[in-house]
DNA sequence: CGGATTTGACCCGCGC
DNA sequence: GCGCGGGTCAAATCCG
């Protein structure tokens, strides 16, 4: 089904499949080939010699024979055609043959030849089947990295609010309003209904996508409605139909809920709402300054929409990843009203294939985003604060204040990140992360690599989040572990985070053209108001 | 000719 | 209930 080169090793992600895999599956096929040819000239060999020397008289015979009268088959036994040759050399009997034995011989080749495509076509088959285990397995090991660290900081939530609670057990502290936002954050909690996507993601191994289907059918309708058309679908593996995603969710939904406004409860709307507002999908927005129209990603996207935003004489652009058939992954590109330079892409949903190396960058960074944001590392923040406690926020952009805005309002939690040079500056010197790409020419980092890293720095921001305090090079670590940690000590580096900014910024403008490369400030913005300009 | 894009219509949620 | 705005669909169109 889902076909990905193995290696796409930095090409321009723009449209890496075709040609790509194209090329990778020559080499594969060429390569197996071969090694099948020499495999059959090894086989044939052995076999020849517990052949009688007739059969080899047989064979030179042939040879010789088909040299002067055929062709038509020559290219299908030239290497056979070759070795007996060789090893008949010495026989100058040959001479004696007749058309019987010629038969006999072409038909034991095509046998052979037969075996040898038999062999050639398992040989290939079990590539591909180990392909796409590979790509599978790191796409499960991912996703599971992710679900385990929303799920710890699940778990560390409860255990903090109980002991909260008990803390302040006195004060009518119900009133709150920590409350809203720590609801809003772990909001499904009722942990086993894994609010978030990535928690979904976590209970089964099986793909992201399937498990958010799962989880949105659980969920709130409007989630469903959304996610549900495409990753329910997807479960089935959508049909590339368009299964009236409103209609038919909205119907299967609906009647459950009609949550939102009207219907639940009074007394508990206020959470009502916040757990509808973690359940509907999360999104990451990335601000970054860009002449070209869409930000390449590595991910091949088809755009299906564009609407006149409200208040922004821009368009905005709908796009849905056509990288595999029931990808329920989507992207608003807009540019920003107040500064058109700034190009600001809304991403949605995690991908349910294997991605490119070039694409996990971007995949693994919104998907750890994401899980960051509705895993409640936003949790400190308020409707409308700015929350400094935002580790993502800080490693993103450890010189300037970072920003955390929660609207209880918004339709979807959303997490910006904002590589535009905002601020001060064109003097990099006095930019960290211009002088941290001088220094260690991270900038030049391959595009594909950095993604990942900005990935890991998201997820480890996250983790760290969650365990505060925790000295993560020091502790007791088991293998994966261990990298996870040196990775965070290597994220919590304010260099680090710098560079990871400014290499993303070069991307960026890699893509751009290289537009203005200048000093770039990152800002993350967690909020979950829609990023409509 | 097939795939991608465009674009008007439609659906849905939400606020009034 | 109505209108608005966001998001999606799908026929028409474009493009390689």
């Amino acid at each position: 089904m889902f076909r990905f080169p193995v290696s796409l090793g930095g090409g321009n992600q723009k449209h890496p499949q075709p040609s790509d895999e194209q090329n990778h599956r020559a080499v594969v096929d060429e390569v197996d080939f071969f090694r099948s040819a020499e495999k059959r000239d090894r086989v044939s060999r052995d076999e020849q010699n517990t052949i009688t020397d007739e059969t080899h008289r047989v064979h030179v015979k042939r040879e010789n024979s088909r040299v002067d009268d055929r062709d038509d088959r020559s290219t299908d036994h030239i290497n056979i055609g070759l070795n007996l040759l060789t090893a008949n050399t010495g026989s100058d009997e040959s001479m004696v043959d007749d058309g019987l034995s010629v038969d006999m011989e072409e038909k034991r080749t095509n046998c052979e030849n037969a075996q040898l495509r038999e062999e050639l076509k398992k040989a290939s088959e079990d590539n591909q089947r180990l392909k796409e285990m590979l790509s599978q397995t790191t796409n499960n090991f991912n996703s599971l990295q992710m679900q385990l660290v929303a799920v710890m900081r699940q778990q560390e939530d409860h255990h903090h609010l109980a002991t909260t609670e008990n803390k302040d057990n006195a004060n009518n502290r119900h009133e709150a309003p920590e409350m809203v936002p720590r609801q809003f954050i772990d909001l499904a909690p009722p942990s086993d209904e894994a609010s978030s996507e990535e928690r979904t993601t976590v209970r089964s191994g099986s793909p992201p996508s399937l498990l958010e289907k799962s989880n949105l059918r659980q969920n709130g309708k409007r989630l469903l409605v959304r996610e549900d058309s495409p990753e329910t679908e997807s479960n089935g593996w959508r049909n590339p139909n368009k299964v009236p995603k409103h209609h038919g969710s909205s119907s299967n939904y609906s009647s459950n809920g009609n949550a939102n406004g009207s219907g639940n409860g009074n007394g508990n709307v206020i959470e009502q709402s916040a757990a509808e507002a973690t359940m509907r999908k999360a999104r990451v927005s990335v601000r970054a300054r860009s002449e070209a129209p869409m930000l390449s990603d590595g991910c091949q996207w088809r755009k299906y929409g564009q609407k006149m935003a409200k208040g922004n004489p821009c368009p905005r652009a709908y796009y849905r990843c056509t990288m595999a058939v029931g990808c329920p992954v989507r992207k608003q590109v807009q540019r920003c009203a107040e500064d058109r330079t700034i190009l600001i892409t809304t991403y949605e949903g995690n991908h349910n294939h294997p991605l490119p190396p070039a694409a996990m960058s971007m995949a693994s960074t919104t998907t750890a985003a994401a899980s960051m944001l509705l895993s409640g590392s936003t949790m400190s923040s308020q409707d409308g604060l700015l929350n400094p406690t935002n580790l993502l926020a800080r490693t993103i952009l450890p010189c300037s204040s970072s920003m955390a805005t929660i609207s209880a309002s918004a339709p979807f939690p959303t997490i910006t990140l904002d590589l535009t040079d905002s601020s001060n500056g064109n003097n990099s010197t006095n930019n960290p992360l211009m002088q941290f790409s001088q220094r260690s020419s991270f900038a030049e980092l391959n595009q594909s690599v950095l993604p990942q890293m900005m990935g890991q720095a998201l997820y480890y921001n996250q983790q760290q989040s969650k365990f505060s305090g925790l000295q993560l090079p020091s502790q007791p670590l088991n293998a994966g572990e261990s990298i996870s940690a040196a990775t965070a000590a290597i994220a919590s580096n304010p260099n680090f985070a710098a560079a990871l900014a400014a290499a993303i910024t070069s991307i960026i403008n890699g893509s751009n053209n290289q537009q203005n490369g200048n000093n770039n400030n990152s800002n993350v913005t967690t909020s979950n108001v829609d990023n409509r300009q």
